[in-house]
DNA sequence: GCTGTGACTTCGA
DNA sequence: CTCGAAGCCACAG
Protein backbone atom coordinates (compact mmCIF):
# COMPACT_ATOMS: atom_id res chain seq x y z
CA UNK A 1 0.00 0.00 0.00
CA UNK A 2 1.87 2.98 -1.22
CA UNK A 3 0.49 6.43 -0.71
CA UNK A 4 1.12 8.98 -3.36
CA UNK A 5 2.83 12.33 -3.15
CA UNK A 6 0.50 13.94 -0.57
CA UNK A 7 2.35 12.07 2.13
CA UNK A 8 5.71 12.65 0.54
CA UNK A 9 6.73 14.98 3.32
CA UNK A 10 5.54 12.70 6.09
CA UNK A 11 7.20 9.71 4.48
CA UNK A 12 10.46 11.61 4.41
CA UNK A 13 10.37 12.22 8.12
CA UNK A 14 9.24 8.69 8.77
CA UNK A 15 12.21 7.24 6.92
CA UNK A 16 14.50 9.68 8.65
CA UNK A 17 13.22 8.53 12.01
CA UNK A 18 13.92 4.97 10.96
CA UNK A 19 17.60 5.68 10.59
CA UNK A 20 19.41 4.04 13.49
CA UNK A 21 21.99 5.82 15.55
CA UNK A 22 25.42 5.87 13.98
CA UNK A 23 24.04 5.47 10.48
CA UNK A 24 23.49 7.88 7.63
CA UNK A 25 21.52 8.04 4.40
CA UNK A 26 21.38 10.07 1.23
CA UNK A 27 18.68 12.36 -0.10
CA UNK A 28 18.46 10.33 -3.23
CA UNK A 29 17.87 7.08 -1.39
CA UNK A 30 15.05 8.65 0.57
CA UNK A 31 13.35 9.89 -2.56
CA UNK A 32 13.89 6.51 -4.14
CA UNK A 33 12.39 4.76 -1.13
CA UNK A 34 9.37 6.95 -1.63
CA UNK A 35 9.32 6.00 -5.28
CA UNK A 36 10.06 9.52 -6.44
CA UNK A 37 12.99 11.41 -7.86
CA UNK A 38 12.45 14.58 -5.94
CA UNK A 39 15.73 14.71 -4.08
CA UNK A 40 15.43 18.47 -4.13
CA UNK A 41 12.07 18.34 -2.45
CA UNK A 42 13.41 15.95 0.16
CA UNK A 43 16.08 18.42 1.15
CA UNK A 44 13.62 21.27 0.93
CA UNK A 45 11.00 19.71 3.19
CA UNK A 46 13.69 18.65 5.63
CA UNK A 47 15.19 22.11 5.42
CA UNK A 48 11.86 23.56 6.51
CA UNK A 49 12.16 21.00 9.27
CA UNK A 50 8.99 21.54 11.27
CA UNK A 51 10.23 18.90 13.68
CA UNK A 52 13.96 19.37 13.64
CA UNK A 53 14.00 18.23 17.24
CA UNK A 54 12.48 14.88 16.40
CA UNK A 55 14.06 14.43 13.01
CA UNK A 56 17.78 13.56 12.89
CA UNK A 57 18.30 15.52 9.69
CA UNK A 58 22.01 15.59 10.45
CA UNK A 59 22.13 11.92 9.44
CA UNK A 60 21.27 12.82 5.88
CA UNK A 61 24.15 13.43 3.50
CA UNK A 62 24.73 13.77 -0.23
CA UNK A 63 25.22 10.88 -2.62
CA UNK A 64 28.93 11.55 -3.14
CA UNK A 65 29.61 11.21 0.58
CA UNK A 66 29.78 14.92 1.11
CA UNK A 67 27.76 16.33 3.95
CA UNK A 68 24.81 18.32 2.73
CA UNK A 69 23.84 21.53 4.45
CA UNK A 70 22.36 22.06 7.85
CA UNK A 71 20.15 24.63 9.50
CA UNK A 72 22.75 25.17 12.19
CA UNK A 73 25.64 25.00 9.74
CA UNK A 74 27.65 22.25 8.10
CA UNK A 75 30.29 22.41 10.81
CA UNK A 76 27.66 21.68 13.45
CA UNK A 77 26.37 18.79 11.38
CA UNK A 78 29.86 17.38 10.96
CA UNK A 79 30.41 17.52 14.66
CA UNK A 80 27.12 15.75 15.35
CA UNK A 81 28.00 12.99 12.88
CA UNK A 82 31.37 12.57 14.50
CA UNK A 83 29.68 12.16 17.85
CA UNK A 84 27.49 9.51 16.29
CA UNK A 85 30.66 7.57 15.62
CA UNK A 86 31.13 8.54 12.00
CA UNK A 87 34.63 9.73 11.12
CA UNK A 88 34.80 12.77 8.88
CA UNK A 89 37.44 14.12 6.54
CA UNK A 90 37.32 17.66 5.22
CA UNK A 91 33.60 17.84 5.76
CA UNK A 92 33.15 14.50 4.03
CA UNK A 93 32.11 11.16 5.48
CA UNK A 94 34.80 8.47 5.52
CA UNK A 95 33.55 5.23 3.99
CA UNK A 96 30.04 6.54 4.22
CA UNK A 97 28.87 3.42 2.41
CA UNK A 98 29.79 1.55 5.53
CA UNK A 99 27.45 3.73 7.55
CA UNK A 100 24.93 4.02 4.80
CA UNK A 101 21.51 2.82 5.89
CA UNK A 102 19.32 1.28 3.19
CA UNK A 103 15.60 1.06 3.67
C1' DG B 1 -3.88 27.83 -10.47
C1' DC B 2 0.73 29.33 -11.87
C1' DT B 3 5.61 30.70 -10.74
C1' DG B 4 9.71 30.49 -8.12
C1' DT B 5 12.77 28.26 -5.25
C1' DG B 6 15.89 24.73 -3.12
C1' DA B 7 19.78 21.05 2.85
C1' DC B 8 20.41 17.73 -4.67
C1' DT B 9 22.05 14.92 -8.73
C1' DT B 10 24.30 14.15 -12.95
C1' DC B 11 26.74 15.11 -17.29
C1' DG B 12 30.23 17.71 -19.82
C1' DA B 13 34.64 20.38 -20.54
C1' DC C 1 40.59 15.56 -10.65
C1' DT C 2 38.10 20.16 -10.44
C1' DC C 3 34.70 23.48 -12.03
C1' DG C 4 30.27 24.80 -14.38
C1' DA C 5 25.69 24.42 -16.02
C1' DA C 6 21.22 22.00 -16.62
C1' DG C 7 17.54 19.05 -14.90
C1' DC C 8 14.36 17.36 -11.72
C1' DC C 9 10.21 17.20 -8.27
C1' DA C 10 7.38 18.75 -4.45
C1' DC C 11 6.31 22.68 -1.40
C1' DA C 12 5.29 27.65 -0.42
C1' DG C 13 3.59 32.24 -1.88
Amino acid sequence: MIKSSPNFREQCYDLLLKIPHGKVTTYKEIAKALGSKAWRTVGSVIALNPNLINVPCHRVIKSNGQIGNYVLGTDRKAELLRKEGIPLANGKVVNFEQYFHRF
